[in-house]
DNA sequence: AGTGTTTACGGCGACCGTAAATATG
DNA sequence: CATATTTACGGTCGCCGTAAACACT
């Protein structure tokens, strides 16, 4: 598992659909991103989204899972800024900027 | 930043030498070892590790980056282990299991 | 029929491994 | 001079994009 598919499982059950999670969010095609999700699940071993006519749905699993992502993303996004700009990680705001800890 | 970046790092900064984290924790080469930890430090914008001549030293950005580094693995793990078993992540231990949150 | 997802397939970029070069004590 | 890291260089694997097929309403 890389981050990339934590990015792309966030975007599409934001977006409520493939297609529009690759093509309005990340930029990608639709095909590239299905694949991504089907092997993202295929490592957790449970689905995360039902697929339906219009868009895809969140499973139990997928909207724990999609708690889980979020936060992660937070935290390497707030290890980054905070490692660069020499900030303690205690010093920064929760979500957006990452949690403290 | 994908997650390959901060495996390789905690790896490197627990054997205390690219050479040994690359033949004996990672299994790969050494020399791509070394361009990956490079492409971190240039994304994050902060050296991480001072090279020596007897393997390598953390910076202070190192050892506050090992720390987040630490975190996020263990949180993926967890996320990974709990969406599969539909454990909540509040029932998981600490460390080795994850956070809970 | 129309929207949306999956499968098939070729191209290209990135990681990897080997080998040579550089640095340090 | 020995150990360790960096740079150079092909090879190969995987992601990506296009196109066609499939599913559901």
């Amino acid at each position: 598992m890389e981050l990339r598919h934590l990015r792309y499982f966030v975007a599409v059950a934001e977006a409520g659909s493939l297609t529009v999670a690759a093509e309005q969010k990340l930029h990608t095609s639709q095909p590239s991103l299905s694949r991504q999700i089907r092997d993202l699940e295929d490592e957790i071993g449970a689905r995360l989204l039902t697929r339906r006519a219009r868009g895809i749905e969140l499973t139990p699993a997928g909207r724990a899972f999609l708690d889980h992502a979020r936060v992660v993303l937070s935290q390497v996004e707030a290890a980054a800024r905070g490692t660069r700009t020499g900030v303690p990680c205690s010093r920064q705001g929760a979500f957006g900027g990452g949690l403290a800890w």
